[in-house]
DNA sequence: CTGGTATGGGATACCGGTGTCATTTGCAAG
DNA sequence: CTTGCAAATGACACCGGTATCCCATACCAG
């Protein structure tokens, strides 16, 4: 039915008895056409379902309409989430996004990271945590002269670079909300060193038991890593104490499924004798029993916001002005908190 | 350092002193070359970190390196698996993968499909259930002149554009091995009407019923989403019948939580009073107390066999010869599943 | 009527590769 | 020492766009 090829400039040219040029100045929308001309180019562009070629636009640009999602995290909600995000921020633009996983303790991460921004000649990136909080990797995409923006807890970049939570702010909310209940033995789980994310949710979980004057023996707080398996082993050792927590704030969902499990595990209740808050609103937080308290951060709309960040100068109608560098959280209450039983 | 602009063709052609089309021999691996010619344009290519640039490639060759994932499915660990698969079947090749989410009941699926084939020139696409069995899309890939491979639940297509799983037989074992444990009264959550991932599950449940002289009762057949939601729903049916089914098979882990969630809200004993088996083997299914005994499909090394699939011609290491278009499943027994007490 | 100046649009080179075909080179046979 | 032929290499057009610069026309003032 359709024409069997695809219809290049020179056959749009022709057929509208223009220039190429001509051609290329209505799909660029330059201003320098009369409305006459621009019409007729455009009926004809409509007409033969004509698509700019965008290898051929790459090439002559200097630059490829590719934006990359650069991931190493184990969760896989989150990611989903995140380049939904994206795509909706790409959405109607000539853009299209690739996802590549990276090894974070790989030694020739860096270099494997430049390889990539270089083959694909990648127009941006966008960072997620973790690995998004290695200022090398930044510096490394600055060099190659690749645009970035880091996504991340807490604003560790120029607003240009950076989408932000503000995990700090969400976990201090949730941590006053179990002291509201009536807690006062309360634990973290926290998450591993070195991370920017635990670090942050470990700061706003001490620094609402402080404002209430509680104190945080070093006991009640059990290093995980965002894993299943180690939020178990953590929770063990939390309830091995005497007298043990009355409530345990997990950094993350899957520490918070974990520490739901290590409970069942001893037939303690939920969340009569233990109440449980955990970290991101994955779908697992709504599937266990009980549904668990959670805080959720704006993961969609965090994507978007990097997208358009990224792509801002691209595309005339996006502009960079009123995205935000940081996003709110908020407190998501199901059924793993209650006040405590004496 | 190193120099800021990245070299190009004619760079190295100067520098070794060859012609541009004799670099590009080399970069092609053409057999028409001397030794002693091929080492020295090497030579200068890894001094000077020379990487050909894929859009110029792309643009020459008629064809772009970018294989996309189609997907139209609410389970993000299944595409996160699967991407990962893809992606290793394309390491150390110049493809990269682009994700695609669609809208099944978009009444512009397939145009919307075809422009974003025709966009971005794909090579090739990887399409996800339950998508990838509507055979409109898969034709429409053909005459968009894109290759295609489409995972699913069955074969339904020729061995060249398909990757699949055996649903029947997984659930057949499944459900031989609920009744060697001495059940005979087994339900099912079926998956949503018109799925054939869904039908296949069905059919292996009731073929092994069958063998077995195990009458299914008509209400022993809750329907369900592939949700939480409808698999609670659907639970709650069935636990109303009296007498109840002593274990439930639910087409999907998302169910299967469903159903374990429901035996909790009524204080059923998992899996004393009830036993469940999943589909799918998510992070969930090892997340929930008890865990869940369910069935482990091949994600990550059916991604891989698309991916090669896809390229198997483009590259030459990779040949399609021993991809097999059938993957085999295994049960995962955990501890969802006991003899019936009587 | 002439000359100056905007302004729309075209000719041509170029982006960085690949295909085609011509040319050079090496070596055995005549 | 030619000639013949195959193997190795190069010249040049081309893929489908964009940038630069230049020309044709229209409009205006003097």
């Amino acid at each position: 039915m359709r024409a069997t090829m695809k219809p290049t400039i020179n056959d749009i040219a022709r057929l509208a008895g223009v220039s190429k040029k001509t051609v290329s100045r209505v799909i660029n929308d330059s201003p320098l056409l009369t409305e006459e001309t621009r019409d007729k180019v455009k009926l004809v562009i409509a007409e033969h379902d004509y698509v700019p070629n965008p290898q051929a636009r790459a090439l002559a640009l200097g630059r490829n309409f590719l934006i990359a999602l650069l991931h190493d995290n184990p969760n896989a909600q989150m990611i989903l989430n995140m380049q939904q995000g994206i795509l909706e921020g790409l959405r109607d633009t000539e853009f299209a996004m690739v996802v590549q996983p990276v090894n974070r303790s790989s030694p020739t991460l860096i270099e494997d990271m430049r390889e990539f921004i270089v083959r694909q000649r990648l127009y941006g990136i966008v960072i997620l945590p973790p690995i998004s909080e290695n200022d090398a990797v930044a510096k490394m995409c600055q060099e190659a002269g690749c645009r970035y923006v880091r996504m991340g807890s807490a604003v560790l970049d120029d607003r240009a670079h950076m989408v932000a939570s503000n995990d700090r702010d969400a976990v201090r909310d949730a941590t006053e909300y179990l002291i509201e209940q009536g807690h006062s033995r309360i634990a973290i789980v926290t998450g591993p060193q070195g991370f920017r994310s635990a670090a942050e949710r470990l700061a706003g979980f001490e620094e609402a038991l402080a404002e209430a004057k509680i104190k945080l023996p070093r006991s009640f707080r059990a290093q995980g890593e965002y894993t299943f398996d180690s939020g178990l082993a953590a929770t063990e050792k939390l309830l091995d104490l005497s007298p043990r927590p009355t409530a345990i704030f997990a950094s993350n969902d899957e520490m918070a499924a974990a520490v739901l499990y290590a409970a069942r595990l001893r037939g303690l209740k939920v969340p009569e004798e233990l109440s449980i808050i955990g970290f991101d609103d994955t779908p697992i937080a709504s599937r266990v029993w009980p549904p668990l308290t959670t805080v959720r951060w704006p993961i969609v709309a965090m994507g978007r916001s990097a997208a358009h960040k990224l792509i801002a100068g691209a595309i005339a109608e996006v502009d960079t002005e009123n995205e935000p560098s940081e996003f709110l959280s908020t407190l998501i209450r199901r059924g793993s908190v209650a006040p405590p039983k004496q």
